[in-house]
DNA sequence: CTGTTAGCGCTTTCAA
DNA sequence: TTGAAAGCGCTAACAG
């Protein structure tokens, strides 16, 4: 049973096929009488028209291509919801690809997005510079940038205000008396990442505190937690590899009395490693994390986060793509707001922290090895 | 800067089309220094073969559809991203969906998806028949069920073996001597769900425990917890609801003493409930749920779950897919099998659950209205 | 108010 | 070993 073209259907309802075509995209004036001979054939005849060979007509093929890093990162995954719901409304679709921040497999994404004519782009870039992401650009495809921004393109970006989030994450705990906060960061190839790092330096800075490099800590951007499944082809390291990188700070001689996580991906790795040291949050140590995760709530203890609007991004990116695709003019967008939420997993620091149960705890730690 | 086309590269390398056409596919005998020029003028102009004018000419578009009900259920971002690893190596990209499980939208984007000519489609269909499903069907597109399978559709289903699974749990729990297991579950229109709870009465009938119904108790499915995102769009319930829907089973005269969880969406939701009534898990009550999380192990307390493999489901069925539209006989394959993580959210029942403890609750709860 | 026709960029017979 | 040319199904001048 193949499906009908617009020649069957202009043949059964006895017009021409540019008849058809008009009925269909209402493009110019078409009789009421003939109209309703052109719909009736195409309900007989379950006639749907091809996109493939409209958009090969016209060159707009109503697909989007969304490029993240990873789909199964929650910020990713609520971003790529908002995109959809965005341009599903005006019939458009998502073609959906992951990079895992491999700058080898965003390469051939874009060639296979390129290839499939895609009307505009939006994509988390990874931290490289991609000649075929300018490529792309230049071939004057609509792109907008989502968390991050590629070196050297020209493209709108939608995100949060990292930098400020950073700083009111790191102010918060210094008003409640912190002074030795860590930073936990990932790749600082990524801007988001470096942004939020200088938010953490200013924060310190204008309240008069010293900025200890030994401090700030890299971790494995690919470590999701508990890995409940298969992800062995994208994790390049495991459980105890990402629990250690804190273990080694922690067992400092001066610990940090509070943790600023800037990466989703990180936190559940953080909370690994509080339990493998025996640290107990808030008590023994503060930990404030960017992005909010559904468990956070009602986790032990629920905890305190800056929340990014993910969906809501999406949605807008969604919105600024559709216009450029239309040919509007855009503006830079201003930067999303980040909100802090309040929960338990930050407290004054305790006295304790800096004698006695600091050196317990590393004897712990020591004697767990 | 227009894409060059292969008459630019015909022209430029003085060949013609066709030869252009037959080396990049390989797919007649081309000398190797024709060849070569192909080549170099390929370099030359940047050119990159228009998948979607290959697509009209071949009606092969190297596209597939994924149509889940919600991306942001781990469930789904898992399989998806199992389908995308499988079918990227065969240069092919995903159209992803959502339904959110509403049999107007899903078959909306079934049009949609039709109408790009997908070479096949991957989805989880609502529970209700969709003639547009039937369709696409009828008119040759392959077609991989996941999770779940439409009414009358007959395409292979990749899933899990729910009913021995939901089995394997409540028989479990009864052999830590529970009696009174309540079962929640989304909508029963699902089959994993319908499947989960007739495990759940064959456990019971088997061990010899009465099956009252009124354990039988059902939530809304587009609750997924916390909610920190902008999720108003899709959801109907808001967290107090969800947590009624327990509170009422909590308050029983002879309330629970554990309680299975069919889907992952309710399980953050019967935590709430848990706090919200002030019982204490696994002491007062113990929890089994389908599905594990990454947060599950260092919750509070860690969640004993079924695991599905979940990526691993989205790998096979996209190599499932890719051999139908290879053109290859395919067979039916085999359950996956879900695996029971025993963690600490289950212990033996105390007595006291029967008793006092379980009227205090019950005045707890009441005094809280 | 409607029909004819030339493409869109590629694949694929059929010839040579 | 290669080329010419007819489509794939649709859109959009151009004509009437």
């Amino acid at each position: 049973m193949a499906r009908a073209n617009s020649e069957d259907v202009a043949r059964h309802a006895g017009v021409s096929i540019a008849t058809v075509s008009h009925v269909i995209n209402g493009t110019r004036f078409v009789s009421e009488e003939t109209r309703q001979k052109v719909q009736d054939a195409i309900k007989a005849l379950n006639y749907r028209p091809n996109a493939v060979a409209r958009g090969l007509a016209t060159s707009f093929t109503r697909k989007i291509g969304v490029v993240v890093s990873e789909i199964r990162n929650p910020f990713f995954t609520a971003t790529a919801r908002g995109i959809e719901d965005e341009v599903i409304r005006q019939r458009y679709n998502i073609i959906l690809c992951n990079t895992d921040e491999d700058p080898e497999r965003e390469d051939a994404v874009l060639h296979l997005l390129g290839a499939q004519q895609v009307d505009g782009l939006i994509i988390a870039p990874t931290g490289a510079r991609s000649e075929t992401l300018l490529g792309l650009a230049k071939a004057g495809v609509p792109i907008v940038q989502i968390d991050r921004s590629s070196p050297g393109l020209d493209a709108p970006l939608i995100d949060v205000n990292n930098e400020e989030g950073a700083y009111q994450a790191i102010s918060y705990l210094i008003g409640l008396g912190h002074t030795r906060i860590a930073c936990l960061i990932n790749l600082d190839v990524i801007s988001t990442q470096t942004e939020r790092l200088q938010g953490w330096e200013r924060a310190l800075r204008e309240a008069g505190l010293p900025v200890d490099e030994s401090l700030i800590v890299r971790a494995d951007p690919r470590f999701f937690g508990g890995t409940p499944d298969a992800k062995a082809s994208i994790t390049r390291h495991n459980l105890p590899g990402a629990s250690e990188v804190l273990q080694g700070l922690f067992t400092l001689p001066q610990r940090p009395s509070a943790i600023f996580v800037a990466s989703n991906q990180l936190t559940l790795g953080t909370l690994y490693a509080f339990r493998a040291s025996g640290l107990r949050c808030p008590e023994d140590i503060s930990l404030i994390s960017f992005d909010d995760h559904d468990w956070a709530p009602i986790f032990n203890p629920p905890l305190t986060v800056m929340r990014q609007p993910t969906y809501q991004l999406g949605q807008i990116a969604a919105q600024l793509l559709m216009k450029m695709i239309n040919g509007e003019a855009v503006s830079a967008p201003p930067h999303l707001q980040v909100e802090l939420i309040k929960r338990s997993s930050c407290a004054p620091p305790r006295a304790s922290n800096f004698e006695g149960l600091n050196n317990d705890h590393a004897k712990e730690v020591s004697a767990a090895k």
